[in-house]
RNA sequence: GGCCCUAUCGUCUAAUGGUUAGGACAUCAGGUUUUCAACCUGGCAAUCGGGGUUCGACUCCCCGUGGGGUCACCA
């Protein structure tokens, strides 16, 4: 049992791809079998080394590692070429002489008759004598396959069930530029043989290719492998995924603070569940359930919320000091602040890492500008506060203990004496951080220290 | 336009002839909390339409309709 994952690289990693290469990724581990990956780079003016690097980095990161050394379709060419000249020769194949005008005419007008604009392979019966006096005019020529007439391709999907193609839908399609130039339908048959891949698992936009692969497989004497093909992924717009609503690189969501790990049970779930209420994945956990019957048929729209929610899941369930290492990138850091405090001062409120620079920078600041009027908790009046926030003045500069458990005792304390625990607990809160919205006092004073705390608190007094 | 795929709450989906159509996200309400989160409880919310088949259709069949993919000397 062997799976592969293809991708060109032409661009990043993006949503839909993870998912192609999670899914082939899961169903060969689940039956002990090999993941392979190869990059098809057969165009060579689009095919970019460091879209490839890109490519490996983030595949690896994700936890996706492949078996065996990546293959590169541009390190092939003898093997095509082979392939190639045994098809010319056994005349599967043949040189056709069309030119590029002479094309777009004939698609044009086949649209005119409501046809399908597949090519109607004018040289397909030019014979070899013919073929080579014009190829030794020097006339320029493409090779196509020669598709058997009237035929349905059937294949049976394992996801969607029997599909079936007629080759007149399928036409002589070009199979290569030159000897040398192979084309994706081709190197992309000849590959899959050669790799031994048994099932090739890709998206819904290669279903047309489907029949044109099976045919020129069946023409090469190749056993068959198994397909199946997975539905697209949608934006919220319902339509195919597009950097229009934010990002489709699966980087720039690692970039953002997304959990590989919650990236790949978020994307697991796009179109595949175990047919249980269990929602929460490890990858083991996912190799051990997945079954390939339960790939759904249907579009699934990038619900972001969603995403969102499940890597807080993962925030909040992994180790703290390993959390901590991972928001560092993040964390604006100073000296005398405890960057692990910060985080499980935080870690609650994460949807996702990037968040924390944000929400935690009046930590770090030396001087705190926020409204006065924030201060002031209900109806509260300004003597109130003031004698308030007194208080907490006092007891933060007689405390010694300055852990956030121990402060959080006191605060409780003091506060019961007063005649709500609001009245008491809001305007600290706001003298610390300026924020309607923040962390408790207790956590905060921890962070900053007593110092910094005491300044702040002064200095809300002052300002009333 | 031809060919192909597809259709359950706003979203991801479960239910493969018999359920009050289930769960999750989002949302709303309540609880907890100094605040915001987190957490707990509860509410709202769906079988695209029309014909069949059947004692009985979300489920099977047909016809529509909607959505999508593809028709390159890209992959």
């Amino acid at each position: 049992m062997r799976t592969r994952f293809a991708p060109s690289p032409t661009g990043a990693l993006h949503i839909g791809g993870l998912r192609t290469a999670l899914f082939n990724f899961l169903f060969a581990k689940k039956n002990n079998g090999e993941f392979f990956l190869r990059i098809e780079d057969t165009d060579k003016e689009r095919s970019k080394k460091e879209w490839e690097i890109e490519i490996f980095d983030n595949l690896k990161k994700l936890g996706l590692n492949w078996d065996n050394r990546a293959e590169r379709q541009s390190e092939r060419g003898e093997i095509y070429k082979r392939y190639l000249e045994k098809m010319l020769k056994e005349g599967t194949a043949y040189y056709c002489f069309c030119t590029k005008e002479e094309l777009d005419k004939e698609r044009e007008d086949l649209m005119k008759l409501e046809k399908a604009p597949i090519h109607q392979g004018k040289y397909r019966d030019l014979g070899l004598e013919n073929t080579l006096k014009k190829i030794e005019a020097g006339e320029k020529c493409v090779i196509r396959f020669k598709c058997p007439p009237n035929k349905d391709v059937v294949f049976n999907d394992l996801i969607r069930g029997e599909i079936k193609i007629h080759t007149s839908d399928v036409g002589d399609f070009v199979i290569a530029k030159d000897l040398n130039n192979p084309l994706y339908n081709f190197t992309c048959v000849v590959d899959d043989f050669e790799m031994g891949v048994t099932h090739i698992i890709r998206g819904e936009e290669h279903i047309p290719n489907t029949p044109k692969q099976i045919l020129l497989g069946e023409v090469l004497g190749f056993t068959i492998p198994e397909f199946a093909h997975l539905s697209l992924i949608l934006g919220k717009d319902k339509k195919k995924l597009s950097k229009r609503e934010g990002s489709t690189a699966v980087s720039d969501y690692l970039k953002q603070g997304y959990l590989p790990e919650a990236i790949i049970n978020f994307i697991a779930f796009l179109g595949w569940n175990p047919g249980t209420e269990k929602e929460i994945y490890s990858m083991d956990e996912l190799i051990q359930d997945f079954s390939i019957e339960k790939i759904s048929k249907s579009g699934a729209v990038f619900n972001i919320d969603k995403l969102d929610w499940m890597n807080g899941i993962y925030i909040r369930n992994i180790d703290i000091d390993e959390l901590t290492q991972k928001c560092l990138p993040y964390l604006k850091q100073k000296e005398g602040i405890d960057n692990k405090k910060v985080v499980k001062a935080y870690r609650d409120r994460l949807k996702k890492l990037s968040e924390i620079t944000e929400i935690t920078s009046y930590l770090y600041e030396e001087e705190l500008n926020y409204d006065k009027n924030l201060l002031i908790w209900k109806d509260m009046t300004v003597e109130e506060v003031k004698d308030s926030l007194k208080k907490a003045l006092q007891l933060v500069e007689n405390v010694e203990d300055i852990s956030s458990e121990n402060i959080q005792k006191q605060l409780v304390e003091e506060a019961k004496k007063a005649p709500s625990v609001g009245s008491f607990m809001w305007p600290l809160r706001v003298s610390l951080s300026g924020k309607k919205a923040s962390a408790g006092p207790a956590e905060i004073i921890e962070i900053i220290g007593k110092e910094k705390s005491i300044k702040r608190i002064n200095q809300a007094i002052n300002s009333l």
